[in-house]
RNA sequence: GCGGAUGUGGCGGAAUGGUAGACGCUACAGACUUAAAAUCUGUUGUCCGUAAGGGCGUGCGGGUUCGAGUCCCGCCAUCCGCACCA
């Protein structure tokens, strides 16, 4: 053993870091000739410290962009800040800072931890969303896609806080009441600012077809979002043919189930009798009870107000079903009013039991097929129609086709499509976002900010000391003449939806000139991204936004990018053992010890519970700050943990034993490297594992498999170390740093200049990803196990290609076998070449 | 309520339908040391057995197959998203 002393994080980081940027190693060339590599993680919103999720994300980010940088890529890494939002406001109101200094600050510290990991960014094109260079051209592009007719203007409900007269986001509803004031919330119309996505539903539901690197599961859950239904629309007369309601639904092929009309609150209808009824107009107020969220209002109690109208059956104008007003129906989905068949959907089952509606079958299970429905559970599946006249006999499918094609020919009814996906409402009623240019005139109407007069920037001078916008109350900012008569106008206080700000910065990334959003030349060589990777809890929103901006700006001719992510991934979480108190308060790890299988808190020595692994959040005090763990065992300790064991996709498990592992492993690199010896002759078992490890270690990585390259890295160390010196051993080790080096590039810097100095030096960081040699994959041997009815007897090592006859042989020669088998009928013996041999009794 | 996922030793996990538990962590035993740390060696799914060997084992219940952790059907549990959190 040699005496080599212990790789020191504390000097070597810093150094390395400091090497790098000099060097400006990680800094992306727009003019490279070389194949191009986009590696971006999802960035940041600046919330004061960085997150451990943070590390993991950007850490898995950075080992491809390393990996792609040695496998002769020219990459683009980029970071910047997602730096309007909530938090900022909620500071400036607790802490009397300003919104903008304190997001500010708080980037100033979050990129000293950043930087603190030594992660290949490119800095020089690191941006904030909460800048005028970066929102004044989101303003720009806001102001395009009005021009082509993208942005609207309607009403929509908002959390209304009825004590402190603010609209309030769903996460400050809490169990449906304002979370500062307590006071129950409603729901209230305001008009907003919209953008056409469900323009572009169909686009984006079939472009997901293109998208074969993004995970399965966000390609359906986006697919069941926007929610594409083939149905019917129709009308329901009021009898006397004065009018009557509009109904669309998937399943016409169940009208003659049908037992009653559904609609809105919201519904025209409902306003227009509710002006004359009392009950109706209190009925209606309660349904605006409660805050906005789909959760809040499906899981609410279904609840109907019978209006006592009716309406005449589409098939059978003698047939009158009775108008409801219900609390579970939607004005934004379809025509805000359904029929209810209460024998084939659940919600109008429950709804008709509880209002003592009838309910009548019309689609048999089965040889069940009596026309009066029986029991509380609705029949949704596949059967053929009864109880329907003429329809009785067909399949669903048929029956659906039937009436669609009746209701065209006849006229009260059309085929449609319908989506589930709604209009992008963007309008935020809040300070700390992008300003929304448009100018209201009480001659113009709405009018679009001139180009020369963009940016338009925030006022500083804001107060937070009340609740609401204060964009509404400034004095001056908000009073402005008309662009287009001159006239006194007033400037539209709503800020831009965050999500808009994240849906382009990826397009600024790769081209930021100072006079327009980006160069269109040179961002189409970037993008789209090559791989983009983050949260799953952004599967829909924010990916789907960030998928329809860029093909609305495709759509008007700004850019040839259909698609800006080619490939995805999403990572699992963070997680952490929680604590508390014998009253149930919540304990940081620090503050409690482990004795046996006791816990107690250091402080007072009382017993102290563990309790569940759960995602790290500063409320349950289960974090743990990044800082405090480079400070303790470097870097590459650091990055390690975050790519050991636990599949990237799934959730990790911070440990300190887990931690301590990787601080060992870094230091058994470390000693490992001292080990080149300059001996001579090859050790062919050594060489073949070397480069099964190459292969394996290079796919694992573009697979992102990043906790499979691990263990093909300790399985290296492994043989490296049982190994006796020879040049192919010294030749291991260097390949092992080499293999390594994405996740732990301070290490492998300083332990390159140790043994890479003899190979002429250079940084690791710069150097090529080592070549696999074809040859040196084949085994020559194989073990084939050998089955007696599926189980396993015995295993054999035989030369690899054996034919299946000499396979079977040796099989059959096993005493293990033969006592197995144990004179029995040998029925059929399956042979699967180089793996096994099964005999079937 | 709707949509999506996950479930394998003490723990994290590995396994193109083909030897379940690679690799790591923990724990235990041993070596080295005055001692500790560090390091090294070994053991570590479970039950029966001195051993050889055998039984049982991938959330639960069925099924397909020569063969199922993997495919199919039905459950259970947990987690994530639900349009103003980012």
């Amino acid at each position: 053993m040699s005496n080599v002393e212990r790789f020191n994080p504390h000097v070597a980081d810093a150094r390395w870091q400091n090497i790098w940027e000099e060097r400006r190693s990680f800094v992306a060339d727009d003019n490279s000739t070389k194949p191009r590599a986009y590696v971006l993680e999802m960035f940041p919103y600046p919330s004061g410290r960085i997150h451990i999720g943070h590390v993991r994300n950007y850490t898995m980010g950075d080992v491809l962009a390393r990996y792609k940088r040695m496998t002769g890529h020219e990459v683009l890494h980029p970071m910047g800040w997602d730096a309007f939002g909530m938090p900022a406001e909620n500071a400036a109101m607790e802490k009397n800072v300003h919104p903008g200094s304190w997001t500010r600050d708080n980037i100033t510290n979050m990129k000293a931890q950043l930087k603190r990991l030594g992660f290949a960014i490119d800095w020089t094109r690191e941006l904030a969303t909460c800048e005028p260079e970066y929102y004044g051209h989101e303003q720009a592009l806001f102001l395009k896609l009005y021009a082509a007719g993208l942005v609207y203007r309607k009403e929509s409900a908002v959390n209304w806080d009825p004590v402190d007269m603010t609209v309030l986001a769903n996460e400050q509803v809490i169990d449906g009441k304002g979370w500062r004031s307590g006071a129950p919330v409603e729901r209230r119309k305001l008009s907003q600012w919209f953008l056409k996505i469900t323009d572009f539903a169909d686009e984006l539901l079939t472009g997901l077809g293109s998208l074969d690197q993004w995970p399965d599961k966000v390609r359906l859950m986006q697919e069941n979002w926007i929610g594409k239904s083939q149905g019917l629309k129709c009308t329901f007369r009021f009898p006397g043919g004065d009018g009557g309601i509009d109904v669309f639904t998937t399943r016409p092929d169940t009208m003659f189930g049908a037992s009653f009309v559904a609609i809105a609150a919201d519904h025209p209808v409902a306003q227009k009798l509710a002006a004359n009824a009392p009950d109706l107009q209190a009925f209606i107020e309660e349904c605006r009870k409660g805050g906005t969220t789909a959760a809040d209002i499906e899981t609410a109690e279904k609840r109907g107000f019978n209006t006592g109208l009716t309406v005449e059956h589409p098939l059978d104008a003698s047939w009158h079903l009775p108008v409801y007003v219900a609390n579970f129906v939607l004005m934004d989905y379809g025509t805000g009013a359904v029929f209810g068949c209460p024998a084939h959907d659940q919600r109008d089952l429950d709804f008709a039991r509880k209002y003592d509606l009838p309910v009548t079958r019309v689609v048999a299970d089965g040889d069940v097929a009596d026309s009066v429905f029986v029991g509380d559970i609705a029949f949704t599946g596949p059967g053929r129609i009864v109880n329907s006249h003429w329809m009785n006999g067909m399949t669903i499918d048929q029956a659906k086709a039937d009436v669609i094609a009746r209701a065209q020919t006849e006229g009260w009814g059309i085929g449609q499509t319908q989506y589930r996906l709604r209009d992008w409402g963007v309008s935020r009623q809040r300070y700390w976002g992008t300003p929304i240019p448009i100018i209201h005139c009480q001659t113009c109407g709405a009018v679009p900010v001139p180009d020369d007069q963009l940016p338009v920037t925030l006022p500083e001078d804001v107060s937070f000391d009340i609740p609401g916008n204060p964009l509404d109350r400034h004095p001056s900012w908000s009073k402005v003449d008309c662009p287009s008569c001159g006239n006194p106008a007033r400037r539209e206080t709503d800020t831009l939806d965050t999500f808009v700000d994240s849906s382009w910065y990826f397009i600024r990334f790769a081209s930021q000139p100072q006079d327009k959003p980006f160069d269109r030349t040179v961002a189409e060589k970037w993008l789209p991204v090559d791989q983009y990777i983050g949260g799953v809890e952004h599967a829909i929103l924010h990916l789907l936004y960030a998928r329809f901006w860029t093909r609305a700006l495709s759509h008007i001719g700004l850019i040839d990018v259909k698609e800006p992510f080619a490939s995805l991934f999403t990572q699992g979480m963070v997680t952490h053992q929680t604590y508390q108190d014998a009253k149930g308060s919540w304990l940081s790890p620090d503050q409690v010890r482990r004795e046996g299988d006791i816990w107690t808190i250091i402080d007072s020595g009382a017993p102290a519970v563990a309790g569940r692994i759960e995602k790290m959040s500063k409320s349950k005090k289960n974090v743990v700050d990044p800082d405090d763990i480079v400070d303790q065992y470097g870097a590459d300790a650091v990055r390690w943990f975050m790519l050991s064991d636990s599949p990237p996709e799934r959730d990790l498990e911070w440990s300190e034993a887990g931690i301590e592992g990787c601080w060992r492993f870094v230091q058994r690199l470390w000693r490992l490297t001292s080990q080149v010896s300059g001996a001579d002759g090859a050790d062919k078992v050594l060489d073949r594992k070397t480069h099964q490890v190459i292969a394996g270690v290079g796919a694992d990585i573009e697979a992102l498999a990043f906790n499979k390259a691990v263990a093909k890295i300790y399985d290296l160390a492994n043989a490296i170390e049982k190994a006796a010196p020879s040049a192919s051993r010294d030749t291991a080790i260097r390949t092992i740093l080499l293999l390594s080096s994405p996740m732990v590039p301070h290490l492998a810097e300083e332990a390159w200049t140790q043994i890479g100095a003899e190979l002429g030096g250079g940084l690791i960081a710069d150097a090529a990803w080592p070549v696999v040699d074809p040859a040196l994959l084949e085994e020559d041997e194989v073990t084939i196990a050998i089955q007696v009815r599926g189980k396993l007897r015995d295993t054999l090592a035989v030369a690899k290609g054996l034919p299946q006859a000499e396979m079977e042989a040796l099989a059959l020669a096993s005493e293990k076998v033969q006592h197995a088998v144990d004179g029995g009928d040998i029925k059929k013996i399956i042979v699967v070449p180089d793996r096994l041999v099964n005999i079937v009794l």
